[in-house]
DNA sequence: CTGAAAGCGCTTACAG
DNA sequence: CTGAAAGCGCTTACAG
């Protein structure tokens, strides 16, 4: 085995002695390319062509150079690749709220799409105050190579969005609504909200309320369009109401909205149903429901929630493939990424009523 | 202002600097230390000093480079700082899952941990037949600077997990066991199944059913042992079975188990009650219960569940904190991260009943 | 107090 | 087919 190079400047902390280490772990953490090198007898440009760049160097060249890889455990060095190449093999994925199904399901699925094609993948929160700037900066500042950004209630990030979109791909997943600037991933909000709203009347109920987050969620907005003009369209006063967006405060004041609105001597003489506009709402108005004993309110809502079907009173639910949205992001990102250069894409995945008891109107 | 050096190559894209520029891959957009240096008619040391190492600047030489590193809108390359300091400032968290939300609340607030100290995220699956070496590799070369690792019910790591502590700092949530490598921040998985069987069994309850996901899940096991453990004590066989790990088959299976154990001609006469051993068996087995009707069965679980308490039957459950759970995890690896060497500290969290309704023995 | 220079590990145009 | 060399952006001894 030939060793030309005096086999360039052995780092100083805890390295090994000079010259041609056969096999031993150059320094205190992990084999470099240069490590790699030696063991095989090469240079440093060989090895990095025979593990990435792929093509015309020897066989018997290129197995020995993997053979040392395997040997030292070399793996490559993401900072140094990165900040050769300029982008980094990771994306950024910036959600509004981790704990919420919905969300997770999403990071499922463009983890795994990421993983699949040798991508990292790194999170940001962008919910409960933290603007999307504060968010996405720290993703930037990675040189993450791409955005996937589901943060359908956290405000109306458009200026920004779009200024990013103009420096790399975003693909936003239930987004508000289909912006030029970034392909978008979601659902038709304003038809999910007539669609129950219409699946409700269908069935006898004419006091229906709507029950959202507050009027900065513009996904829960377009919802409650589609719920008012259903109304409106069978001659009925639309009646919404918002639970704020806090996550701790949520289930209280779905409590206090729901009792107000059942009172024997609520606006309207009370009503017979509920429509939610989004999940974390649905979760605090079924704690509240089974709180007060509201066992024969109508429910329905526009996100599924896992063991929904459990619930009490039933929840009839306008589900969405969140599995197909999340893939659909990731697979529309990493087009992107590979050079895709179409004008914006803005897919709808179809949605599918799930009928759990809502039909009957309850007894008066 | 002096302006001594000819503002080394205004980065315009793929442009050609002053000598050699054999290799110059297109930088986009952001401004560099150098670029920041120049507009500050300064050196890229100085403004490293002023941006990040604090002390030893004249004021006025400082606040010159402040203001033109806020005009560039510069902000550190992470890459090149990472390269250049051996770490990374981003820790990286391995889940099984992250579809359920106990994880999700896991990585909220690690999250918040981290983005409060200007660390990112990186994330990493470890679920669904995906190894742990296989899962957290990526993150290693990544040069993570710390782990938090969350896989409770995916297999025994221990072996991998201790080779990794060894190297950087891990911490461990909902740990199998308390772990001589590395720190961990859990429940006493084995009072939890103790103190829910005794709750059913004070109740008047007999023929108690444990569920789990399978015996390669640590935590389940010892939670079952719990189980065992108060069974036996009063006098009463165990009686436990698995769902599997596979989450498109949860409910299927819990359909059929809770079929075959209340049947009429189920062995013993039939469960009066059922204790889930983790998160995902509670959601299977709340839908199989919806499903079948079954409405007279005493339920119990370890973990609370988001909307657990609108669930028909009521759900009691062993309330763990799992925002606490985070919050210490992250506190201790960044703990680590900053130096602690004490020996490994195993943290658990305080458990609460939550009965609901389990208490009443159904009627025969 | 400040700057020039080296080098983290990698990739890649360039020369041989 | 292969290697020497440059340089990505940063930090940090080391001089001045």
């Amino acid at each position: 085995m030939a060793d030309p190079v005096v086999r360039s400047a052995p780092p100083a902390p805890s390295s090994a002695p000079s010259s041609a280490p056969p096999t031993a772990p150059a320094r205190a953490g992990r084999a470099t390319l240069v490590d790699v090198a030696a063991a095989a007898g090469t240079s440093a440009s060989t090895v990095s062509r025979v593990l990435h760049g792929g093509a015309g160097v020897t066989d018997e060249l290129a197995e020995r150079v993997r053979a040392a890889a395997r040997e030292l455990g070399y793996s490559v060095n993401r900072q140094a690749r990165t900040l050769r190449r300029g982008k980094d093999t990771a994306i950024g994925v910036a959600l509004e709220d981790f704990t919420i199904p919905f969300f997770g399901r999403i990071v499922a699925q463009v983890e795994q799409a990421a993983h699949e094609r040798g991508y990292g993948v790194v999170i940001t929160c962008a919910g409960s105050g933290r603007s999307e700037e504060e968010a996405v900066e720290p993703l930037l500042s990675r040189s993450v190579a791409g955005l996937v950004v589901a943060t359908g209630t956290a405000g109306a990030p458009e200026g920004y969005l779009a200024a990013l979109a103009a420096e790399l791909p975003v693909v936003q997943v239930d987004a508000p609504s289909a912006s030029s600037h970034s392909d978008t991933v979601g659902i038709d909000n304003e038809a999910a909200g007539r669609l129950l709203t219409e699946h409700l009347l269908a069935h006898g109920h004419r006091r229906v309320l709507f029950v959202g987050s507050g009027p900065a969620a513009t996904t829960v907005q377009l919802r409650r369009r589609g719920y008012e003009a259903a109304m409106r369209e069978a001659g009925l006063e639309p009646l919404s109401t918002w639970l704020g967006y806090l996550p701790s405060e949520t289930t209280e004041r779905a409590v206090d909205v729901l009792r107000e609105h059942t009172a024997s001597g609520a606006p309207g003489g009370g009503i017979t149903a509920v429509l939610s506009g989004v999940a974390r709402v649905t979760m605090g108005l079924a704690s509240a429901m089974a709180r007060l004993g509201l066992r024969d309110l109508a429910y329905a809502a526009v996100d599924d929630l896992a063991g929904a079907d459990a619930f009490s009173p039933p929840l009839t639910v306008l589900e969405q493939d969140v599995e197909v949205m999340g893939a659909r992001a990731a697979e529309l990102l990493f087009a992107r990424i590979d050079g895709d250069r179409r004008p914006p894409v803005h897919e709808r995945v179809p949605l599918r009523l799930i009928v759990r008891g809502s039909g009957e109107l309850p007894p008066r």
